[in-house]
DNA sequence: AAAGGCACCAACCGCGCGCCA
DNA sequence: TTGGCGCGCGGTTGGTGCCTT
């Protein structure tokens, strides 16, 4: 398969964009919309490729895009979930409304690497505080996951495939929220048994209000998710259904619903 | 004050995937 | 089934401003 080129060279704009071409772009976009991005900048009269207008839309002059700095919150939330998700930065500015994939992933380079890996440097090992604390009562809990192996990180593997939820708030329905940035220091490493074994006992009873997601009987969500097929076949919805674990309310007894 | 280094961020590039004819 | 097309994603680059020497 021969690829067309992503755009016509000649005679196209590139580089920085001008308030005029911003404008011109935006009520465009406003006006009919952004149906076709290869043609939208010869209708919309722009000397730019689409790809060019869909990254400066989508990017910049989108409405509901955030302006600013990130706040801590944003920043914790981004280690966490880039600790579970990787460098997939659509999905984890998915996870944060106004923020895009982008600015994220220069946000991340520029800022939150370098701080972990200084928290790496200077890492100690100890045992996981597992939290979840409501937002409304303040009631932490703590405990202790089993069949989690935990060694010292190496600054390269720190930021890669570690998935250290105890820090995860779960008490807002919307965001995860990493309230003891302090427990970045204490990265647990997943080894083969907790992929295959159930993480606790499973003749326990237990709520999802009183057990993390890792300590949660594994084993019962990988069946149902390998029956959705959301488990092998499908990563993202895998991920989503993690992710919506880790946000529900504290007060929450119900198992998730398939 | 000037030059070099560094950090940040907007924008570009190339690839892969899904859709459709 | 195949190939073309459009889109989205992640990696990378280049411009700009700030800081340090």
């Amino acid at each position: 398969m021969v690829r067309a080129p992503c755009c016509e060279k000649m005679g196209l704009k590139k580089g920085p964009w001008a308030p005029e071409e911003d404008q011109i772009l935006t009520s465009y976009i406003q006006k009919h919309g952004h149906g076709n991005w290869r043609a939208l900048p010869k209708q919309a009269g722009l000397l730019r490729c689409g790809k060019s207008c869909r990254l400066r839309w989508i990017n910049y002059l989108k409405p509901d895009i955030k302006r600013g700095n990130f706040t801590s919150e944003e920043e914790e939330t981004i280690i966490k979930l880039h600790e579970m998700l990787g460098n997939r930065w659509s999905a984890i500015a998915a996870k944060l409304p106004g923020r895009t994939d982008n600015e994220i992933k220069n946000v991340w380079h520029t800022n939150l690497k370098k701080r972990l890996l200084n928290s790496t440097n200077s890492r100690r090992v100890t045992k996981p505080k597992i939290r979840r604390s409501d937002s409304n009562s303040s009631i932490v809990t703590q405990s202790e996951p089993a069949n989690l192996n935990f060694r010292e990180m190496d600054s390269t593997s720190a930021c890669t495939t570690s998935s250290d939820f105890s820090s995860v708030t779960v008490g807002d329905s919307k965001n995860i929220k990493c309230e003891d940035i302090e427990s970045l220091e204490t990265m647990p490493v997943i080894d083969e048994s907790f992929w295959s074994e159930p993480a606790i006992d499973e003749t326990q009873s237990m709520t999802i209000s009183d057990q993390m997601p890792f300590q949660y009987p594994f084993t019962k969500y990988e069946e149902t998710l390998e029956q959705s097929h959301a488990y092998d076949s499908n990563f993202d919805d895998g991920m989503d259904f993690w992710y919506d674990i880790f946000t529900r309310t504290a007060d929450s007894t119900e198992l998730p619903e398939f």
